[in-house]
Parts: structure tokens; sequence; C-alpha cells
DNA sequence: ACGGTCTAGGAAAGCGCTTACCTCAAGCGT
DNA sequence: ACGCTTGAGGTAAGCGCTTTCCTAGACCGT
């Protein structure tokens, strides 16, 4: 492993040049010196090492980003838009799957603090306990108090620079649409329950149904997991159960897709169906799935430039419309 | 920001001892000491500088991961099983996006080989061009020579340890498939022309056009980008250009889903379609989508584990085989 | 030719941590 | 009671780099 002490020697110049000639300081080197240090990284393969680097200059440069997985669709698509950001602002970006365990997630916390970056954008963990929530912000706060900076997607008890995705309104669009269809018999297939954004988007839903004077009980409301799968059983169950019901709001596309499985199997049975986020998906399954769609890259850009942005005064908090997108999933009665 | 001596101070004691705490170090310690330093590190939040901790003791332990895209599903599947063994081992992992750039993944190497990683796997860069691979191989060995370990998924000028999906027997049952079907006038959507992937399922659709006495020609192979939308416009293309063919093999589902969207806008033509890799949504597709499955999450365990694994003498080499998976989107003529 | 101002380059002090080595005192056997 | 082992804890030397001085020579005007 060559260091920068290697260099120097090949050279036969002092560290302090390599260092300033290799960093392209501003100070002024003979273009000899200039040469011989150059030449000298390339025979040796001179890689600087970044610890010792962040370490001398106490300069963050990295950023963390917490997401519940990346490698599920909702979260590709806004780790999309966080790295776009974080990258064209020349960053390394840390990207954890915390899976939605507060303790792995309290564990990345720790471990990106301790990688001294210079931000953490959580997004996809509103624990709706109180508990788990305290335990997270105290060590968000942590990180804080040692200048670092934060920004969550989605409703979470950090009160802090914050985007926010209109889940109420969203919700409150899926029910209008099929109510406005002349759906009455409306069921739900929901996240889990100990999430904000499954609270917000039923919220709306209910918020709904008041306005056009129907109901949306208990036992309509079913709590998935957000899978595709889960979505299938879901729906396979409503249907031996409920046999009522003619339209599902699926609180996102995975499960909703899920829906659609199921219904498959079920030729007699035609129900509407309504998903949520508008996954590139949604266009391309029969029928194609009507859809609340969120702009989830643009989530993830606001959030990290808001992440890397001045340290504001005041918590900056922006909201993110959802909007309707009509296919062919839901038709009136 | 609190620093070690900053509790060593507080809990009057040496910094030795603190970082003995702390650690957990095998050498033993008072109890009384213990508690003191630990509500220090409580009272007073220490976090410890991973940069500092890693120069000290000059021991790797993350590991980095290079892919197209982590948010394109083929990735998304490889990356998750990259990250089961990494992190089933203790490793933070560091995920890089090339997007095909070979000049973004080359600042990447460097980039992990900078921050000390203790090994790098690199899955879906397969250059043709030898120039590219060249260079991108002479930056690996710079790597391997300070003691990195490196492992690359799918085919690679950089001969070391490596898992190969096998791609050319994949692109044989794929087309087989179709011959034996009686497809005789069968379309290629090909990936980009400069990546082994493509070059190696092309390679096995050949050889089964030989062995079924049919012909492949040059303008049956429309190169597209892997991308949905890419195999859509081919697809429509390929409806008015050529019009006799009865078939469409596409080298991976994306583009598969897209062909089959520009299929549903044409009611009149009745093409069967094969996909590539077998992802998730190929279920859920209506007709449902034929695909050659590439067990992803598998490769991207096996790879983390020859990364992570003790240096071999001789560079080690996993073959993965292929399986078709027929759904209802090929069917005899 | 001389004092003074630049300027290119070097010496060395850390950044925060680990750990090899050292010290000092208690505890042991005889 | 003495020398010796043992064990708890401290001291300080780095890990590889950046950066703040500082030095010494070059160059200027007079």
């Amino acid at each position: 492993m060559a260091t920068l002490a290697d260099v120097a020697r090949h050279a036969g110049v002092s560290t302090a040049t390599a260092s300033r000639i290799i960093n392209g300081s501003s100070k002024p080197v003979a273009d000899a010196l200039r040469t011989r240090v150059l030449a000298a990284v390339a025979e040796l393969k001179y890689v600087p090492n970044a610890h010792a680097q962040m370490l001398a200059r106490s300069h963050r440069s990295a950023v963390g980003v917490i997401v519940h997985d990346v490698s599920d669709p909702y979260f590709a698509e806004i780790t999309r838009g966080l790295q776009r950001v974080a990258t064209a602002d020349g960053r390394l970006v840390i990207i954890c799957n915390s899976f939605r365990e507060p303790d792995r997630e309290l564990e990345y916390i720790d471990l990106l603090h301790a990688h001294q970056v210079a931000a953490i954008v959580i997004a996809g963990s509103g624990y709706l306990d109180d508990a788990t929530a305290a335990r997270l912000d105290d060590r968000l706060r942590a990180f804080e108090a040692t200048g670092g900076r934060i920004a969550v997607i989605g409703r979470h008890e950090h009160t802090g620079d914050a985007v926010l995705p209109d889940n109420e309104q969203g919700g409150y669009l899926a029910g209008a649409h099929l109510f406005d269809l002349g759906h009455t018999e409306v069921a739900v297939i929901a996240g889990p329950s100990y999430l904000t954004t499954t609270f917000d988007r039923l919220k709306g839903l209910q918020r709904a149904a008041r306005k056009y004077g129907c109901k949306l009980p208990k036992k309509r409301i079913i709590h998935a997991d957000f899978t595709r799968d889960g979505g299938e059983d879901a729906t396979a169950r409503l249907l031996t159960e409920q046999p009522e019901v003619t339209a599902i709001a699926a609180l996102n596309d995975s499960m909703a897709v899920g829906a659609l499985a199921a219904l498959r199997t079920a030729p007699d049975r035609r129900l509407a169906v309504i998903g949520f986020d508008d996954m590139p998906i949604a266009r391309d399954v029969t029928p194609s799935l009507t859809s609340v769609r969120l702009p989830l890259t643009e989530l993830g850009e606001r959030a990290m430039t808001l992440a890397l942005g001045a340290a504001g005064d005041a918590p900056r908090v922006e909201h993110v419309e959802a909007a309707l997108i009509i296919r062919q999933s839901t038709w009136s009665l």
C-alpha cells in the first residue's frame, strides 16, 4: 500500500508538496516538481487513504441514506432522486436498508454518524409507536448536535427538515374516485398498521367515505404488508368472506397487482381496483392499474436538496401533492 | 463533537482505558471504571469516529459494490443477495451506480479503494471493448495489489474470482423453446451490443437456430437498451418493417414487457414473446411472460461469499445455470 | 550593493483512535 | 519480610494525511 510519504520520497519532495500537487491546492508549485510527483503517483499506483483525509481535514463529504429496502421499487425510485442530487454535488452516498426494523435503523444512524457523514436522509420509517419514535429521535438529535444535517421523507417523529407526500390527500383522491364511480361497498388493503403512511392514507379514505356518506367499517380494512403476495392473499380472503365488496383500494401498487392476480383466478367476480404510488408496472398489468401518483423521484431530490442546503434557522417542511391517474382497473358500477 | 479524550477526561481515566472499555477489549478492567466510562459515553453522546478507527487499526471492514443501477430490478435482485451475505458478516456495504459508464466505474473503483474497502463486487459491466476493459482491469489490479479482494458477476475482462450466469445456455434455451413451438421467423430484441451479456445470450440463440436448421439473420436482431420503452419501440418497428415475424425473443424481461405493450396496440397481430431473467412482474403481465430464469439473488450471494472468503491461490469461478419458465406468452404456431 | 518583499517548498503539529509497552502496587510462596 | 509474578491502568508512538507556520533564496527599488 503506497502512502503519500512513499510518493514524496520517490519524487524527492516533502509530503507537503506532494499533497499540494495531488490535491490541486491553490499554492503554486514548480512544473518540474509537479511532473515528478505525478509520475511517482502513477508509478506507485498511489491512491490516497480517504480515512486519513477525512481525519486530517475535518470536512464531512459523504451523505447517508436510510430506507426500508432499495430493491423495493417504491424506495428504488426515491433513492434514484436522492442519488441524483447527491452525486451532482460530488458526494458519496451510503445507502442502508433498515427493513423497517427500528433497531437496525438505530444502528445505522450511529454508523453513519461514526462515518462523519454530512447528512442523513431517512425515508419510510414513520413509526406510530411513540417509544420507538422517541428512541430514534434521540439518536438523530445526537447526530445533529455534532453539526450533521437530517432530512426525512414522510411524516416522522423527528421534527426538522422534511418532505411530506400528501398521503392523506392521496387517500382521499382514491376514495373519492371509487365513490364517484358508484361503489359503496369498498374494501381497503392497507399496509402495516404501525406506519404513518398507512395511517394517513387510511385517514384520507375515511374522509372521502364521510364526504360521500358511505361507510368504511373496520372489517373492510385488511392489513397486509405492502408486498404483492400480501395483496393477493388479502384479496383471496376478501373474495370469499365479503362477497358484497365491489371495489378494492390497495394502499400501494404492489398489493394492487397482487389483488389483480387474485381476481384473475375468479373470472366471475369483477371488482374495481385502485393502487397507490403509480409504479411503472401499473401501465403494464391487465387491466392497467388506476393509481394515485406520488412523484417519488422528486421526493428524493427535494429531500436531498434540503439535506445538503444550508442549515436552516427553522425546520423547512415541503409538501408534495398526490395525483390521480385513471386507467382501466376502475369503472363505474 | 465529543472525542474519546473527552470521555476519558470526564470519567477520570486514560484514553487507553476508555478505548478498551468501549471496544470490549479482552483486557480486564475494574467494574467501577467500566461503569464510569459507560456513563460518560452516554452523557456526552459519544460516537467513535470511524475514520480514526480505520486509520488506527489498519483493518478493512466495509465492502463496495458497483452495479449498473440499483433501482433496475435486475440489479436490485442481485444487490439483495450481496447485501444479505455482507450484512450477515457484519459489514457495511457501499453501493455505487455506474450507469454503465466506464469512466464512472473507474472513478468508483478508486473511490472504494481510497475508502479501504475489503472487497469490491462488480456486476453487469462486461465490456466487449478491449481498451475499456483493460483500463478497468488496470485499476482493479492496483486495488488487488494492496490486498483488496475482487469478485465479478458475469463475464468480465478481469480474471479473478467470478460468478458466471450461463447466458449462452440461457439464450439456447430461449431459442430452442421458440423453434420447438414451430416458430421459424424469430426476431431478437437485444441489449446494447457492447455488453458481454448481450453477446452471450445472442450466441446461445444462434446456436439454437443452427441446431434447428433455422436462420437468425442480422436484420432480425434489433439492439435496444434493456429498458421497457426500448423494447416497446423496437417491437413497434418490427411490426411494420418485418411483418413475417411470429415470435420475439427479448434479452431481458423489461424489454419483453415493452414488447407486450406494443403488441397490445396491434390486436390483429399475435406474436409469441419470451423474456429473460424471470423478474417478479413476469407473472403479472398479460399474457404472463415465458422467461429464462437466472437466480439473481443467489448470484449476488455467491459473489459476496467469494469476495469475503479467503484469498484464493487460483481464481475461483462458479457457474450458475439458467432455467426455462414457461408461461402463456409463448405458444406453438 | 543593501534592506525589504515575495514566493516556492519544507518541517512539524495535529485529526481521533488503537495498542505495544511500561509502571506500579498488590499478592504470592517460602 | 523479601523478591517475584501478576494484573490493572497509563504513556506515547504511530495510522496517513492536511495545513499552518517558517525558512531561505529570488527579485525589486534605490
